[in-house]
DNA sequence: CACCATGTTCCTTG
DNA sequence: CCAAGGAACATGGT
């Protein structure tokens, strides 16, 4: 459940286990998830490659990477689109069905799986120039991001979504940072005020940070971790106590406010559900 | 059968 | 050129 909390959670679990690590073989099990697809090149640009360390962007994965040859890519960069998992697997473990991409790694397989193939693995590293700042990083500032929003007549929940404006929110947080920070979704992001601007920039940060703190929308669950492998996945959350509980209005479409027991409605925007309590974000 | 789903990109319209 | 809206991508759950 990729936004960027449980990118950021992914990249802090892969990061220890493939650091340093060889890539001896890839297999491409579905083409239309490299981009541009030149399966050969992307193939022939990794193997042999070393993981050198994992960072992330946005929702983007980077593997940063030393190649075989000196002309060979430096990073490779993934998203997980809708329902992209990576995870390393033990080779005697069955591959997924929707298994897009295999790497052998030492021992294991570190599997790229999307049930839907929105996500994607690329070594062209262009995507990255139209982000915006990290929300969590020191370039992204109230000042500018006002000025940003000033410029655009859209709702400001379809708004945060742009990621030029500033990069890694979905549509899961969209919702929950606009409730925390008491502004409407509908309001046009250039008619907000200087107060609430401040306010909403504030409840971006809060709210990533407290997922990425709390482990993530839908956890990881890790199964053998310590055990016989390493296999995790990301598993529906037990209700009790789940994921449900750490989300203020998305996916509560007709339950009560957290904060003032009004009912929480649901809407469209852009084609997209909006969450939101009428009563709290006037 | 209907509608819904964490995301991005491409095409059209104004 | 730009902003904004909508379809497409593909599979599965309810």
């Amino acid at each position: 459940m990729p936004e960027l909390p449980e990118v950021e959670v992914l990249v802090r679990f892969l990061k220890p286990q493939l650091q340093g690590k060889l890539i001896s073989s890839v297999e491409v099990h579905r083409a239309r998830v490299i981009r541009p697809t030149f399966i050969r090149r992307f193939k022939e640009g990794l193997q042999g490659a070393r993981i050198v360390t994992l960072e992330r962007r946005a929702k983007y994965l980077l593997f940063a990477l030393r190649p075989r040859h000196q002309a060979g890519p430096r990073v490779m960069i993934g998203h997980l689109g809708m329902t992209g998992r990576m995870y390393l697997l033990p080779k005697e473990r069955l591959l997924p069905k929707h298994a897009a991409v295999v790497f052998e790694i030492g021992s294991a397989r570190f599997v790229f799986e999307d049930t839907r193939y929105f996500g994607r693995m690329t070594l062209d590293s262009s995507v990255l120039g139209t982000l915006g700042p990290e929300p969590l990083g020191p370039d992204f500032r109230a000042g500018p991001f006002r000025t940003e929003l000033k410029k655009s007549r859209q709702p400001i929940k379809v708004k945060l979504l742009d990621q030029s404006l500033v990069a890694g929110i979905g549509n899961i947080y969209a919702s929950e940072a606009l409730f925390r920070a008491g502004i409407s979704p509908l309001i046009r992001a250039c008619d907000l005020t200087e107060t609430q601007v401040g306010r909403l920039w504030r409840a971006i940060r809060f709210t990533l940070k407290r997922a990425i703190d709390f482990g993530s929308t839908v956890p990881l669950d890790f199964v053998g971790v310590g055990g016989e492998n390493g296999l995790f996945y990301y598993g529906a959350a037990p209700k009790a106590g789940g994921y449900e509980e750490r989300l203020l209005v998305y996916d509560r479409h007709g339950e009560s406010c957290r904060k003032c027991r009004g009912k929480i409605r649901r809407i469209v925007q852009a084609a997209r559900s909006t969450f939101f309590c009428a009563r709290c974000q006037p």
